[in-house]
RNA sequence: GCCCGGGUGGCGGAAUGGCAGACGCGGAGGUCUCAAAAACCUUUGGGGCGACCCGUGUGGGUUCGACUCCCACCCCGGGCACCA
């Protein structure tokens, strides 16, 4: 028997699949297509322990599925563009380029070096020309259907990274991928109107059944969406006249509007000093704006701080009652949602309860809890009497509503009756209206970094800023740049310099480049016609394969990436591209691979493992079936190098129980010539059960990615197997007595339910050993037979009043009443001097016998 | 504060409401060997000489029967957060 050498058998194997374009994706409508999908890595380097996971996982689905009988598409490209490879090219004093096809290149020999059956005919760089042009095209077409803006507003710079932050991208007031602090600055930058998408992501969340509650938790977090109206207040001039003019503010609670006790502002309101010009508070005002600009987005990030606010001098007249509030300027209203000025209710809100509390403005009661001691005062009191309480906090749960005019006696609280009729009053006075808000904030996109997509447009000073024409696409990165020399695209005259495609004028090109973000929102539809150079891809062919039918990455992109691709989705669907609404039907995140211990693998913790040392020690198989057999890919992993050595272990065990099987194992065989052969016959048929009660849990297993209990059960067959080898005279029976040859069923089904895990063992068993034509990864998955799956007898346990006091055999298909009589029988001296309330008999598990 | 997960042997982890701990690691003992490694066999939740007893974060509940369902609480991980 030739020993199991995967450093001879995986090379071989690999280049054998390769020449055959083995994993070329079949593609004529004759078998059901399913699209596996894994995210598509940024070439940082070689690859590590999460890759492998990751790419494990859809590998094993992909394999599976192709024997299942689908058609599968398993493609596998570069996320390219991006600051690490800048960053590198910099202090190399080479080119990004360079960096990154460099990576590229070893990642791919690793993968192959994994066994991972990608089609490579498909592979996409989004670095490549030939893949960013239709990037741009998606840009220009976005923008004809207005979803592209450029505005000027306060955004988030990263000062290490020296470019702007899209929200997502800011974890905690720091920067996603360098975790320097971010800044607030106002800059015009370009965005993406995904907001106007905001209902529909929200909604359709509800299709994906298939995804991680937890990821469209979050997903619906981050989208935000708040139900209430915007209510007009009426600015109350400095002579102390009605002006006419209005400030609007967005409210859930429309319903405590007679609790509005003072008016509020944030800081960065749009015309605020003008706002407060002449009414005598301007230093103080300028002071706090001032001051609320100097709170690190780190500090404002940390949630709940001390709230600080200055009256204006102003006041607004409450539309409900007429009555004049002050106008205060506060930190603690956020600039960008809503209106950026809010009515304060501080009966009713917990913040402008202690914002009230601390500038002694008054709490006037307005809604209140039944067992309220108030309650019986103010109940049914329809002016204000009461004019400031001491509570201890706000009631910001339901209660009945007091000193509000027509509305008391009503209830209130979020969407209750008494907001719904003050909204309907305001509505029909003209002062106020139904409205929706969100949390969620335009994508932005530009960014001031070279190693991206360009932004295809173009600034003319008698033009404005347009659209670089389809015709002339892509606008291609010019190479000849030195970045460490501190070169940009801006300073990069020969790029910006270009003439007004309008009307022909000198004009500038714009510099900035897109987000990466934008090149991984639509890859996936690429891949489905990856070298169409007429279209980013054809839409009958992303059609029949897209939606992509499982999705496999990291839990960090739960927003960022697939928040973004559905928008992608969502407007190509709109520009007629796509036939379906939603791009990944089920989405499996991986959690994260860490060390022994528990902790994150980093390089400055000096305990990361690569992957290609253990390849180079136990190959790729044995580095696939530890990861897999690791636990649930949902969840956290703590590697640990003992997997590495049991799977290898297993490998050769069951490497040897296979050429046993068929004879092939020579003077190392298993079989025990001085067994008891006595039992043969039975032990042949259970040898029959144990194959088809396996595959069938396998099956199920890998059905539902338990990959782990998958392994266990084909360890259990193969421990089964090599238990019966010990038999010889078994051999012979079992072929005559089974009504087949056994032998090399059970070697067949054992080298098959490997093979999506153990692909090259798999593969040399199945040509070499087993000698079969073809390969092994293309044969249909094993059936089984419930039927043949079922013991003639099987144990029972017998329990009094729930514990287990004697088991029994009884036939697999005895009654009822047959079990009941035999499990009394067999705990009889037990039940002396009792008396049998009654016995609950469970088919092929137990009986339980309750007692008195 | 709000919203999601999750607490099971020495360890990773199994268990459609039905014998808790599959499978593997580790441990103990053995076979083979001059010896070791490899391989193979037996054993391995805790306690007790034993019949047995105790065990799935804690406390209740439902049930003939609860790791599993319900209620309350504790701890760990993650997301959101002055969002009006």
């Amino acid at each position: 028997m030739k020993q199991y050498d995967p450093h001879e058998i995986e090379p071989r194997l690999q280049k054998a699949w390769e020449e055959a374009s083995a994993y070329k994706v079949p593609n004529d409508g004759s078998r059901p297509r399913k699209y596996v999908l894994e995210m598509f890595p940024y070439p940082s380097g070689d690859i590590h322990m999460g890759h492998v996971s990751n790419y494990t996982y859809g590998d094993v689905i992909a394999r599976y599925a192709t024997m299942r009988g689908f058609d599968v598409l398993h493609p596998m490209g570069w996320d390219a563009f991006g600051l690490p490879a800048e960053n590198a090219a910099i202090k190399r004093n080479s080119h990004p380029a360079k960096w990154t096809y460099e990576n590229i290149a070893t990642q791919q020999a690793s993968f192959q070096r994994m066994g991972f059956s990608y089609d490579w005919d498909r592979k996409v760089v989004a670095c490549d020309p030939e893949y960013y042009r239709w990037g741009q095209w998606l840009f220009l077409k976005f923008w004809e259907r207005g979803l592209v803006e450029r505005k000027n507003s306060p955004v988030n710079w990263c000062p290490d990274c020296k470019t702007v932050l899209a929200n997502e991208q800011v974890e905690e007031g720091t920067c996603w991928r360098c975790h320097s602090e971010v800044e607030k600055r106002d800059l015009t930058q370009w965005y993406f109107k995904i907001t106007d998408y905001a209902q529909e992501l929200l909604d359709d969340l509800d299709q994906l059944d298939g995804w991680p509650e937890r990821v469209k938790q979050q997903q619906a977090n981050w989208i935000g969406r708040s139900e209430g109206a915007e209510v007009e207040f009426e600015v109350v001039g400095l002579d102390g006249a009605a002006t006419d003019e209005y400030i609007t503010v967005f409210t859930t609670r429309a319903d405590t509007l007679f609790g509005c006790s003072f008016f509020l502002l944030a800081p960065e309101y749009p015309g605020l000093m003008e706002f407060v010009e002449g009414a005598g508070h301007e230093a103080e005002v300028q002071a706090l704006v001032e001051a609320a600009s100097k709170v690190s987005a780190v500090e404002r990030a940390q949630g709940e701080r001390e709230k600080h606010g200055v009256f204006t001098g102003r006041c607004v007249i409450n539309p409900v009652n007429g009555e004049q509030v002050p106008v205060w300027v506060a930190d603690y209203v956020v600039a960008d949602y809503g209106t950026g000025a809010v009515m304060a209710v501080p009966c009713g809100d917990q913040r402008d309860f202690e914002f009230a509390r601390k500038y002694d403005l008054p709490i006037p009661p307005i809604i209140l809890a039944d067992d309220d001691p108030l309650f019986a005062q103010l109940n049914g009191v329809k002016e204000r009497q009461v004019t400031s309480v001491d509570w201890e906090e706000a009631l910001e749960a339901e209660g009945t509503l007091v000193q509000s005019g027509e509305y008391t006696g009503m209830r209130g609280g979020k969407g209750s009756e008494g907001e719904a009729a003050i909204v309907a009053a305001l509505e029909a006075a003209g002062r106020g209206r139904r409205k929706v808000e969100f949390r969620l904030r335009d994508w932005l996109i530009s960014r001031q970094r070279y190693w991206g997509n360009p932004i295809p447009a173009i600034h003319c000073e008698h033009c404005g800023v347009v659209p670089v024409p389809e015709d002339q696409l892509p606008v291609l990165l010019p190479e000849d740049i030195d970045l460490a020399a501190g070169e940009t695209l801006a300073t990069h005259e020969s790029f910006a310099q270009c003439t007004c495609p309008v009307c022909g004028a000198p004009a500038r090109r714009e510099t900035d480049t897109m987000d990466t973000f934008t090149c991984s929102s639509w890859y996936y539809m690429r891949y489905t016609d990856p070298r169409n150079d007429t279209a980013p891809f054809a839409p009958e062919a992303a059609n029949a394969w897209l939606p992509v039918d499982q999705y496999i990455g990291g839990i960090e992109h739960a927003i960022l990436h697939l928040l973004y691709s559905r928008f992608f989705t969502k407007v190509c669907r709109d520009m007629g591209l796509l036939n379906f609404d939603e791009p990944f039907t089920n989405l499996l995140c991986q959690g994260m691979v860490l060390d022994a211990h528990g902790e994150v693998m980093s390089k400055s913790k000096g305990n990361v493992v690569s992957p290609e040392d253990m390849i180079d020690q136990y190959g790729a198989d044995v580095v696939r079936a530890a990861m897999l057999f690791l636990g649930p890919p949902e969840k956290e992993k703590l590697w640990n190098e003992d997997g590495l050595a049991a799977l290898n272990k297993f490998l050769n065990r069951a490497w040897r129980v296979v050429h046993d099987l068929v004879g092939k194992a020579g003077e190392e065989t298993l079989f025990d010539p001085n067994a008891d052969a006595l039992n043969a016959h039975e032990k042949a048929m259970a040898m029959k059960r144990e194959r088809h009660r396996v595959v069938g849990k396998v099956t199920a297993d890998l059905d539902r990615y338990n990959f782990n209990t998958a392994l266990a059960a084909i360890m259990e067959l193969v421990n089964a197997t090599s238990d019966f080898l010990h038999l010889r005279e078994a051999e012979h029976r079992m072929n005559c007595e089974t009504g087949g040859p056994l032998t090399r069923d059970v070697a067949e089904t054992i080298v098959k339910l490997l093979a999506p895990i153990a692909p090259h063992w798999a593969e040399e068993l199945w040509q070499n050993v087993l000698e079969n034509e073809g390969s092994v990864h293309k044969q249909p998955w094993p059936t089984y037979d419930p039927e043949l799956a079922k013991a003639d007898e099987v144990e029972l346990a017998v329990q009094i009043n729930g514990k287990v006091r004697s088991k029994i055999m009884v036939a697999a298909e005895a009654a009822e009443d047959d079990i009941r009589a035999a499990a009394l029988a067999a705990v009889e001296g037990e039940l002396a001097g009792k008396d049998v309330v009654k016995s609950i008999v469970i088919p092929s598990r137990l009986v339980n016998i309750v007692v008195k």
